[in-house]
DNA sequence: TCTAATTAGTGTACTATATACACATACTAG
DNA sequence: CTAGTATGTGTATATAGTACACTAATTAGA
């Protein structure tokens, strides 16, 4: 490796995509920038990694520094590395995303008094830095990911109906599914099992409830 | 982002794993270190990503620079950023991974006087750094990719038979494929066609050549 | 030049998986 | 007690994947 040519530092930031499911919809929590660059512009949570802690520490730092959660679900997403992605200076960004839980969280709270706000995926402000392509990279990935892995349980929250897991899917998939075929394929995981708890949330038959047999736990299926 | 506190520097470096099929068996390339630490140790080309650069640029320029080949399929494949993967202070390396085709490299010509060779992934030295995990981290994604994309045709001569590419199949996979059944599913893609030239390599019938419809294009199936 | 050896090239029947589809059930509101 | 609404369940069909055996074209060597 070259040891005496002088190298112009490099400043190594996380970003974090936070997608959760929101009145059938799916979301990304952004943050309002309060200083320059693109003050006033929405931006991914995120910040700088520190010298004595892993990218992955950081990230998960960062999480729970704007969202108050821990022990979620957060994936690497892709590292970018444009020299003018940022006008400060030479700074690349390890971006991960995360999947929180359906009304798990109280954003506002937990976000060190700067404007946090979910926006939905279809629906997004204009965004600083080039966290736009960041969020299409993840949404790609979430999308893929739901074909073939069991991801999806990782948005659902501790007990949860099969109509509501159907809905994730849904949302996230951009597509309807039949009722019957979504049902057997879940079960045949065998991922997930009767609590014995039912939910009644309206004028009609009672839901039974279920969760996840080994919560955190995702695998690669298909 | 906090803008007040002492940073400790982070450098950043870019490592490539770099395969190929050579004799019938899936190789990575390596480089002999030649100073400390891991001094005579291997470990996969790659080093610091200039201050001018993306990072991506500077991948795709460590990989000429040890390999002479430009314009192979070169893919980002994880960022390690472990406090203490490297003994000389904070390094952190977004990873690549490289496909050469068969015999289409001289790669101790092109190396720069340092002792480059290729292994066998079934027979690995001890390597330097965590470049175990990234090598174990790339061959995962690459027998990944081999059953849900086109990738392994990034790894074919401008012309080969089918034969041929079924033993990179093979060989990545590990397990023997039904002759018609594998010809049939790629010719069903119809990402090849016959160049018209046959192959006679043996006492034995000569085999047809195809080529690439679209070289470089790579695409999600199934 | 004939025979043996070797790899190339080809189709069909069967199995497993995925898809399409309709009605009874249990509850609430009025 | 009736109307409305989301839950819960099985079967038949279509599609995709898998298993399987022989002929063709060449070279080497008897």
């Amino acid at each position: 490796m070259s040891s005496s040519t002088k190298r112009k530092p490099i400043s190594v930031t996380t970003d974090i995509v936070i997608f959760s499911i929101i009145a059938d919809a799916l979301n990304v929590l952004l943050i309002e920038r309060g200083g320059e660059p693109f003050k006033g512009k929405w931006a991914l949570p995120g910040g700088f990694v520190d010298g004595d802690e892993s990218v992955a520490d950081g990230a998960a730092r960062e999480l729970e520094e704007e969202t108050g959660v821990r022990n979620v679900y957060l994936e690497q997403l892709y590292t970018f590395g444009a020299v003018d992605r940022d006008p400060r200076g030479r700074v690349i960004t390890v971006a991960y995303y995360a999947l929180v839980p359906s009304g798990g969280l109280n954003v506002r709270a937990a976000s060190d008094a700067r404007d946090a706000s979910w926006y939905r995926i279809d629906g997004l402000p204009e965004l600083a830095f080039d966290h736009g392509e960041i969020v299409a990279t993840a949404h790609a990935r979430l999308i893929a990911k739901l074909g073939y892995s069991t991801i999806a349980f990782q948005m659902m929250p501790q007990e949860f109906t099969l109509s509501q897991l159907q809905r994730v899917y849904e949302v996230i998939g951009g597509e309807a599914l039949d009722k019957r075929n979504f049902r057997k394929s879940i079960l045949a995981l065998e991922m997930i099992e009767e609590t014995g708890n039912l939910r009644s949330e309206g004028a009609h038959r009672p839901a039974k409830l279920f969760r996840l047999r080994e919560p955190g736990q995702v695998r690669i299926v298909r």
